[in-house]
DNA sequence: CTTTTTATTGTAAAATCTTATCAATATATT
DNA sequence: AATATATTGATAAGATTTTACAATAAAAAG
């Protein structure tokens, strides 16, 4: 996992190549400055950073990029359950968990080995062979613990 | 967790005391209605079940009142990444993650005692307390894993 | 190079799900 | 009963996402 944004971009293109798609210069702007973010950005807030670049780009692009950044498995979508769909990127970035504050909503990425080998293992009791998962828990950091027992 | 419809129409009434809101029958027939299903109801869903039995109801009251229920912890959200809220209620019904696969999409409640486990220790790590999680597991099950292999 | 075919884009309309508004009604309180 | 408060259904409004379509760009064919 240490791909530059042009090892990126050919992954992007080949994708786009097996299925009869064309690398566009939109398409090409809306991967750089996804990849250039940090954290999880909805398709509005990518929208709304790349109008600063190039402000003749259209909304339904960047939703349809997303979609196909998803599809190429470049991009993850994370629900918050707001209603609102975030993306984050694989690359320059690796997999994780998400540990959430129900009282001051910060959100911390965790990974735990122990539970990625039990997962496989529940997973195959089922007969199932697993590609993936998403893991949220949520609790009370160590803050908001003491103000709620005020 | 073997309550009874009439021990969870007391809580929920109980619920609802607190805050100075009143049970009334729309709220009855739906807390009924929505008990008596099994799986992840979205809000649609358990509109059209309701309608067969009273069909005044409105469609705006379904809504108001899953959210009660989710506040009163009588349902939870769960959220498959479509854009639709689905409900399940916990009473008759025990805390579960599930197991998705991605051929035929079948859904699979698991539950792994190791895991909750590796969970609250992998909070502890960080200071949290934890009070719920949510975990999807994707993957293909055996069936489908044999076609995708042809 | 042109011509032709195919994919892509931006705009705007439509679709979808959810929330807010509001007058009429039901429930609780006095 | 009279008054106050909460609830309801219908509908409008909001928000997010998708679709339709004519104009444009890119690729393939000639």
């Amino acid at each position: 996992m240490n791909e530059t944004l042009e090892d990126v971009t050919t992954i992007f293109t080949d994708f786009l190549a097996k299925k009869n798609l064309r690398m566009t210069n939109q398409r090409n702007l809306i991967l750089k400055m996804f990849l250039s973010t940090e954290k999880h950005v909805s398709s509005d807030d990518l929208y709304s950073l790349i109008r600063k670049q190039d402000n003749t780009i259209g909304q339904a692009t960047v939703y349809r990029t997303l979609k196909l950044l998803a599809e190429a498995e470049i991009a993850t979508i994370v629900e918050f359950g707001d209603g609102v769909a975030r993306y984050e990127h694989i690359y320059l970035h690796q997999h994780h968990d998400h540990l959430i504050c129900e009282g001051c909503n910060i959100h911390i990425e965790v990974v735990d080995d122990d539970i990625e080998r039990l997962q496989v293992r529940l997973a195959k009791k089922y007969g199932f062979t697993l590609t993936s998962h998403k893991m949220y828990l949520y609790g009370k950091c160590e803050k908001c613990q003491n103000i709620s027992s005020l």
